[in-house]
DNA sequence: ACCTGAACACCGTTCAAGT
DNA sequence: ACCTGAACACCGTTCAAGT
């Protein structure tokens, strides 16, 4: 659904940005130079700031579906038994923070910073899994001292760690493995 | 110690970029403006360069008591129980990648990168580790599948991930307390 | 309305010129 | 031996000038 509101050249620019941006974010990660998006766009450095003011915006914007889906995916588990479903949401969690490189900081970042214009996507993430997390801790299934962000934290850390391993993936299930047993109370 | 083999007037820029950097450090973490650092020591850049051809080079010297302190704390411990001696290695190893920010990812990049100045420090805390770890494992006290690489990542992690909360230590003391219950076997 | 790119203030890094 | 800082190639960000 293209914005009416833009003109066709200005729309046609935008999906170009999000387009070289997903290429360009792919291959460098989170922090990659505005000015190779641009480039690889073939737009002026300017266009890029006018569509997207912040890197933070164009990462909202480039991350959306993902958490979009995410957030689907909590509310899905809400019909899970309430320890299976935190861990299973956490490990969807886990899988989508480690695909894009620095994407763990971009998101406690956000969660910290009220005028992020990717806070309201983070936060929306926190309170689908504070839904689950408290549940689980109702029902005495997991450690009652945890908050939703320190449970956002933790699989972004893990997700993080992940990232300097030669297999990825292996590691990120190790990892895994050790918070869902310590998870529980 | 000082190095005699260097003129007073270099030993006494050394000790200036040093304690500049140490400041700077603290306040900006590990990824400081190199610049900024010569200015504070009031020594050209390419003094800066000079002494420490690398940023890792010069984060290896900065850091260098700290990772001695913690390699002979690990000796140390062998003669405690093994599960309570990894953890409580582990961490001291957290609280102290939590002082600098930046620092887990300065520990983890050094350990992939053999020509990292700040490889060998690493993979010296690895090696103290792993003895640690491989008689925890051999009494079945921790999980067989982890490596020593494994528990430094997921140490770091965790440091990591505490450097966004508004009450760093209390996070810290969650988080390892999920990973503690959860490394055991 | 929107686009462009020069301009500014910063980097990291190198290296010729100095003492 | 060692120090210096100009020079280079990059950034992120802004904004006057264009269409």
């Amino acid at each position: 659904m293209p914005d009416p509101a833009l003109r066709a050249n200005a729309r046609r620019n935008r999906e170009r940005l999000l387009a070289a941006a997903e290429e360009v974010v792919t291959e460098r990660g989170t922090s990659a130079s505005l000015r190779d998006i641009a480039r690889r766009a073939e737009v002026g450095i300017g266009t890029l700031y006018r569509h997207f003011p912040t890197r933070e915006a164009l990462l909202e914007a480039l991350m959306q579906e993902r958490f979009e889906r995410l957030q689907a995916r909590a509310d899905e588990l809400l019909g899970e038994p309430p320890y299976r479903a935190v861990v299973t949401w956490l490990r969807d969690l886990a899988a989508a923070s480690a695909t894009v490189h620095g994407l763990p900081d971009a998101v406690l970042s956000a969660l910290r910073d009220r005028d992020s214009a990717l806070h309201a996507a983070c936060d929306g993430m926190r309170t689908a899994g504070a839904r689950l997390l408290e549940r689980a801790q109702s029902a005495g299934a997991i450690r009652a001292d945890l908050t939703p962000s320190d449970l956002l934290a933790l699989t972004a850390g893990l997700a993080w760690a992940s990232d300097y391993a030669e297999d990825k993936e292996a590691r990120l299930e190790r990892l895994f493995a050790v918070m869902e047993t310590g998870l529980a109370s």
